[in-house]
DNA sequence: CCGGAGTATACTGTATACAGAATACAGTTC
DNA sequence: GAACTGTATTCTGTATACAGTATACTCCGG
């Protein structure tokens, strides 16, 4: 079976991916008849991707001046992290026990964290790919979807951090302590150290905004 | 100020507005370029704004065979109801105390909807201007326009329901209990009962749909 | 040398046009 | 009479065109 995939949804990875490598940088514009030239579309899909980079915050949409990357603000970041952190604790509750190869996939995805110096995007996507893995089993596919949704903003908040900061430290001793609980099927406690986690994250980004 | 709102939010309100009154009912297609006609506008903004509903769950959008309204699944109901119970919970508790004159209006509103009978527009919008109401206070801003967003599925459902049932009664009982809860400034208590509110919900749902 | 008004340019928001795909229908064959 | 195939029509997805508005630049006055 191949897929055909609307232009409008290869549109908007790629210029996700644009604002994620820094190119596009916040504050600046983004204007829809210069990306559908460089992309060799036409500036329609282009709108429509763009639209939806809006809504999901990781642009800004001021009528009749278009589109930008909105500035860093540590207030969003903390706004984003407070529901974060809440869905991703309900996603987990909602999940069966976690299986023991999936705890080992997460061990190894946090080895191969540990090992990486320097490496910005792969680190981000890593980290991504830690929590979408432990929450892999969650059953409700509508909050999956969500969660993966808005990781985009702490994405770009955390990406924008770790080229500026140059530390590329990602917290894996937190992840490995949420594994310890999960593998003792402590759910409780897991999720109070998931809160935990999100909060430091929070405040450390925070702090570096404010520099 | 006057306010000029771009034609794709106008038009995004009007199809919402369709479907809730139950016009466009659940399975029917929904054609941009008849939309189009019927609103004396073009299909590029008509487009833009079913693409927005169809990204919120409100409609399907198929590849290559456009719109639709989606069939009722007890699934989804379920689905969102965990996701909006979670987020309630997380802008009850990041809320200051409750005021008291948010109290007294929060407890108009239950009155008003106990005195409506076989109004179902009315009454789910009061639902959900009790809840905005009771959300108000939350700073958190991003949440509660998540919140409404997510509304809009709940929503659907529950115009669905009463229209069908025609039952009215939309549980101001639980409203009620959940606010002397507050009264006494007991959050935890409070945000206890507003989950067994929603399951109640979920669950009163689902076993409609599955009729 | 600085500030403001006016004009020119560029860009957004909306409308229309075009191409390809999906569906429905009819004609033909078994 | 039923099933399949070819064709016509409709509709989606994308491209292009147009109009109104915001921005930038220049020229003039102080």
């Amino acid at each position: 079976m191949i897929s055909r995939q609307p232009l409008r949804d290869q549109i908007y990875q790629e210029v996700l991916a644009l604002i994620y490598r820094g190119e596009l940088p916040p504050g600046s514009r983004v204007r829809d008849t210069t990306m559908a030239a460089q992309l060799g579309v036409s500036r329609t899909p282009v709108r429509e991707a763009l639209l939806r980079l809006a809504r999901e915050g990781t642009l800004e949409a001021d009528m009749g001046r278009g589109f930008s990357v909105p500035v860093l603000r540590p207030e969003e970041m903390r706004e984003i992290g407070q529901i974060l952190a809440a869905l991703e604790c309900l996603a987990l509750e909602l999940s069966a026990e976690i299986p023991a190869d999936r705890l080992l996939r997460l061990r190894e995805i946090d080895r191969e964290l540990a090992a990486l110096r320097g490496d910005v995007d792969r680190s981000v996507e890593l980290d991504e790919e830690w929590h979408r893995t432990l929450l892999s089993g969650c059953p409700n596919t509508r909050l999956r979807a969500m969660i993966t949704n808005l990781w985009q903003v702490p994405s770009r908040y955390m990406r924008a951090y770790l080229r500026d900061a140059g530390r590329v430290t990602l917290s894996t001793q937190h992840h490995a302590s949420i594994l310890e609980a999960l593998r003792r099927n402590d759910r409780v406690t897991a999720g109070e150290r998931f809160q935990h986690h999100w909060h430091r994250g929070i405040e450390e980004l925070g702090a570096w905004i404010a520099r």
